[in-house]
DNA sequence: ATTTGGATCGGT
DNA sequence: CCGATCCAAATT
């Protein structure tokens, strides 16, 4: 099948955010660009279901770098944290409900020379950054497909807390992170909770 | 106009 | 644990 078909349609991100979370561990993200074609398979992401959610950048309101949260579902959303790192997240839900999924880690797939087992490390190694905040993952550029049939491996799903937002408070304990428990590209942090959920002390929520 | 602190990461 | 590094957003 082409590569047209597999890409991923605006109704698969206009859909309950947790749903699109878990169902995007094993897809592959995929940017073209002057460096040419760079492919990941997803295994770890973060949902942000503001404005209610505290730890969401949208919980805030709307302003001009949480426009495209607001925006229809599809898009990218792209910024700087730290001062160092840009992040990747798509937008969910309808349009006007301010949800997204953080893209915390990859697996090289195609065209990947740097370490992808972080949200800013996978920006960096696949060239993304704030210039492609508000791109339509519908179009030509940056979009997520369905793997081919032969390269496709089903995910482990496992969940745990979200990480960096103790500062949100009950909101910093629900289990939206959805990571592949198979997968040995998951970042640093969820390989500790990987770890302890194989001990035994799963996250509950 | 100034301050604050962050959806991270790598080194110690 | 801690510093890097800069910008969005809140505050004055």
């Amino acid at each position: 099948m082409p590569t047209s078909r597999r890409k991923l349609p605006r109704s698969f991100y206009a859909r309950e955010t947790l749903t699109v979370a878990r169902e995007l561990l094993g897809l592959h993200l995929v940017h073209k660009s002057i460096h040419g074609r760079q492919v990941g398979r997803i295994v770890e992401v973060e949902a942000y279901q503001g404005p209610q959610d505290l730890a969401a950048h949208s919980a805030r309101g709307r302003t001009q770098r949480t426009e495209v949260m607001f925006g229809a579902p599809g898009h990218a959303y792209v910024y700087l944290i730290y001062g160092v790192w840009d992040c990747l997240n798509v937008v969910t839900a309808a349009h006007g409900t301010p949800h997204a999924v953080l893209v915390r880690a990859l697996e090289p797939v195609e065209g990947i020379e740097n370490t992808t087992h972080g949200p800013g490390l996978l920006c960096r190694a696949l060239h993304v950054n704030r210039s492609l905040n508000g791109t339509d993952l519908t179009g030509n550029s940056l979009w997520i497909e369905m793997p081919a049939p032969a390269a496709y491996r089903q995910p482990k799903v496992q969940r745990a807390t979200r990480i960096g937002v103790d500062y949100a408070g009950a909101w910093a304990k629900k289990p939206w992170r959805f990571f592949d428990g198979n997968s040995p590209y998951v970042s640093t942090v969820s390989t500790a909770a990987r770890r302890r959920a194989l001990q035994g002390s799963p996250v509950t929520g």
